[in-house]
DNA sequence: AAACAGTGCAACCGCTCTGAC
DNA sequence: TGTCAGAGCGGTTGCACTGTT
């Protein structure tokens, strides 16, 4: 026995709804409520289906529909819901005021889905889709050994490293208990001291690497080699002591003890590496320092700032504490800013032997 | 200026799930 | 336990608008 129709759909108008429909379904549920939607069309004198009209208040008509662009805040928080909730819409909408989940879907199909994946993200995963950036031009280098593979590792964006730490474990998790931990996450991180090197602990890199490259070339096996690692990072240090891997920052200005830990002479970098190394451009370079939300961008805690906007922040800032303001007015530059953020920039003919 | 292609969005369809009865 | 209504979801359609040729 097959259902019921939800309604008869002999005669019933389909479409655009007009404003004199909009105005009558209004007027019915102002006055009477939205109660039972199958007889309310014919209470309130519409030619519509019932699933019509709940589908219009709720998406259109609703008193607390919030019309209009989405806001960057807003996007933000519906890339950080979507990577703990899936593509559960009504979900992430009751977390977004004012939006509703056919709103949400749309947007992120029409917008949000297109962009991740132009910036080389899995839209579903919210994993870096690797197999998309252009490495094969590198991996295919005779240069390449296992000395410039770390290299390679240690020259990605530390913000897209953190980005695929915070994701690839996140799967199978209970999206509650993720959620909650990733804003333990963020609290932590934003309890970092002012100028302090992001700290990426030696088996985050190992996790990181033996995920993407063969099973048989991990970070272990140059761990092995202290020496070699030591003299090839040229710009990274190994401490010893407490067992981190710190990445120096602001055109890598050696801090003091960097300078006892390293090994190579690092003055021969070319002054143009921190774009290397961090993908920004240097039209952008230009107007973070001109923008007040950058103000210290050039000076001494580069990476440190760059969390102003941080995937970190994309996926575990909580509504009840709002995203970081980020003046960029269009859309272009949200996308340039997010691009640059996960993009490391390999010159062309740029020789991995002149900075080693 | 006109034709065409691409894009964004409101709305719909068909299906499943859930809870009340 | 079965039925029904409401809700939710993924996918699709149709139209208006915009950009390109």
């Amino acid at each position: 026995m097959g259902r019921t129709p939800c309604c008869d759909k002999n005669g019933l108008k389909k479409g655009p709804w007009t404003p004199e429909e909009d105005t009558k379904l209004t007027q019915y549920i102002q006055m009477h409520g939205p109660g039972n939607w199958r007889t309310l069309p014919k209470n309130a004198g519409l030619q519509r289906c019932g699933k019509s009209c709940r589908l219009r208040w709720t998406n259109y008509l609703r008193p607390d529909i919030k019309r209009g662009r989405f806001s960057f805040e807003e996007e933000e928080a519906i890339i950080q819901l979507h990577s703990v909730l899936g593509n559960k819409w009504s979900a992430i909408a009751a977390r977004l005021p004012g939006r509703t989940d056919n709103e949400i879907k749309n947007y992120w199909n029409t917008h949000i889905r297109k962009r991740l994946l132009r910036m080389g993200i899995d839209p579903v995963t919210h994993a870096p889709r690797l197999d998309l950036l252009d490495l094969s031009s590198l991996l295919s280098s005779p240069q390449l050994n296992l000395s410039n593979l770390v290299r390679l590792q240690t020259l990605l964006n530390p913000e897209a490293l953190r980005l695929a730490l915070s994701i690839l474990p996140s799967q199978n998790e209970n999206p509650d208990i993720l959620l909650q931990k990733k804003l333990q996450e963020n609290q932590l991180l934003n309890s970092q001291l002012p100028g302090q090197a992001p700290v990426i602990q030696p088996n985050q890199f190992e996790n990181i690497i033996s995920q993407q490259i063969p099973s048989n070339l991990t970070t272990s096996s140059f761990q092995n080699q202290p020496q070699s690692l030591q003299g090839d990072l040229g710009h990274y240090s190994i401490d010893s002591t407490n067992s981190t891997c710190q990445i120096f920052q602001n055109n890598f200005t050696r801090t003091a003890n960097a300078a006892a830990t390293t090994t190579t002479s690092d003055q021969s970098l070319p002054t143009d590496l921190p774009r290397f190394c961090y993908g920004i451009s240097d039209q952008m370079r230009t107007d973070l320092s001109d923008n007040s939300s950058f103000q210290s961008f050039n000076s001494s805690s580069s990476i440190n700032n760059s969390q102003n906007f941080s995937f970190d922040s994309v996926l575990s800032t909580p509504l009840s504490s709002p995203p970081p303001v980020i003046n960029c007015s269009t859309e272009d530059e949200r996308e340039s800013f997010c691009t640059n953020l996960m993009r490391f920039e390999i010159p062309e003919g740029l020789n991995f032997e002149d900075f080693m």
